[in-house]
DNA sequence: AACAGTCTCAACCGCCTCGAG
DNA sequence: TCTCGAGGCGGTTGAGACTGT
């Protein structure tokens, strides 16, 4: 971790790229910092800092190619914009990584590959500067700890084992076994051991089974699992790849669908219902996801009684046309909400048993 | 205490996108 | 439609801090 003081002028150890003569009278050319003499690299000072920050205050961002010969400042404008950018502007948070924040990184990661300013645009306070530093330093080390590609956020497959073949679900089954998930397994879920300080039993699963949706929707969504909403989410969050920048992950909703919502799937979801009637009420006046990940986890008999665990229905293989949407009824999911902005009210295309329960 | 290896993250590099002319 | 340049983005680098021996 650099310790050192920020504003600590070091010398300047890389050579400075000098433009030559020609440069100068010419438009730079792509990326290049173009004016010549004397531009400074390196840990930016105080005094610069201040220069930069005094600037921007009295004339706004922008300009940046203008802005080092305005503000006093030997810098080209792409290293005074990313100064500015990533550090001395206003509602930048620093430190740690909260659980949640690393969670929705993981999340969105797995939908959106290195998109760092598009994941950085969930978490506001942010930049995507700092968001890919974290990944490359903590968050990629700790999936692969755990099995888990960082790439595809698939199961690292070990060199000795056979592809994993579909087999028949057993919810009994698969419940006994994730009592005891070894971790990088290549046949069983694995648990990303995200942090825990809101979590208190973050185990998480990525299903390797391949068994069509048909089969395990509704015998699968019997089973127990305690893990968080949003860890659900994340460990599931490879199956949402190509998918949840253009739709929502997941239905969230009440044990009380509206009957108001023009829903042609609206039968085969109140089938669904006798079990989803023990699920989460979301109406739960938190006013933080976080707070509601929180209750949830906090509260033994709540969690026990996930039968269905309809709020992190796993909409898998599905083209996103079918997406349903249905947040109508859902609590304050604040938090969530936020995080992901493509949510929509609903959507939806044809009848099909397209809800993947796990 | 000294050294080597590892980790962290600020800063840089170069390519891409998009809007203006 | 084309060209150009500013801004944006993601990958990479390397100085300094940390950790282990």
């Amino acid at each position: 971790m650099m310790q050192g003081n920020p504003f600590v002028v070091l010398p300047c150890v890389n050579s400075i790229k000098l433009s030559n003569a020609q440069n100068e009278t010419k438009k730079m050319s792509k990326g290049q910092c173009y004016n010549g003499e004397g531009l400074k690299k390196g840990t930016w000072s105080a005094e610069e800092d201040e220069k930069l920050i005094s600037y921007i205050r009295d004339h706004g961002e922008g300009g940046w190619r203008n802005i080092p010969e305005k503000a006093g400042l030997k810098r080209c404008g792409k290293s005074c914009r990313l100064r500015w950018v990533n550090y001395l502007r206003q509602n930048i948070k620093r430190g740690n990584f909260s659980d949640e924040e690393e969670q929705i990184i993981i999340m969105l990661h797995a939908s959106r590959g290195n998109k760092w300013s598009d994941i950085a645009k969930h978490l506001p306070e942010r930049t995507d500067s700092e968001i890919k530093n974290h990944w490359h330093t903590h968050l990629k080390k700790r999936l692969i700890k755990n099995g888990i590609d960082p790439v595809t956020h698939l199961p690292l497959v070990s060199s000795d084992s056979s592809p994993a073949e579909p087999k028949e679900f057993d919810p009994q089954e698969e419940f006994n076994a994730e009592k005891h998930w070894p971790q990088g397994s290549s046949t069983s879920p694995v648990s990303l051991d995200l942090p825990s300080s809101s979590f208190n039993n973050p185990i998480t699963e990525i299903t390797r089974d391949e068994t069509p949706l048909d089969n395990r929707s509704l015998s699968c969504k019997k089973r127990f699992e305690r893990s968080s909403l949003l860890n659900k989410v994340a460990a599931s969050a490879s199956s949402f790849r190509n998918f949840l920048s253009t739709s929502v992950e997941g239905t969230l909703r009440s044990p009380t669908p509206s009957s108001s919502l023009p829903n042609p799937l609206s039968e085969h979801m109140f089938d669904a219902n006798e079990d989803l009637s023990t699920s989460i009420d979301l109406s739960i006046p938190h006013n933080e996801f976080s707070q509601y990940l929180e209750h949830f986890n906090n509260n033994e008999d709540e969690s026990e009684n996930i039968g269905g665990y309809n709020q992190t229905l796993l909409i898998s293989d599905v083209p996103s046309s079918l997406v349903y949407v249905d947040m109508t009824n859902c609590g304050d999911i604040t938090g969530w909400s936020s995080y992901i902005p493509e949510h929509t009210s609903f959507l939806y295309e044809k009848e099909q048993d397209y809800y993947k329960f796990f």
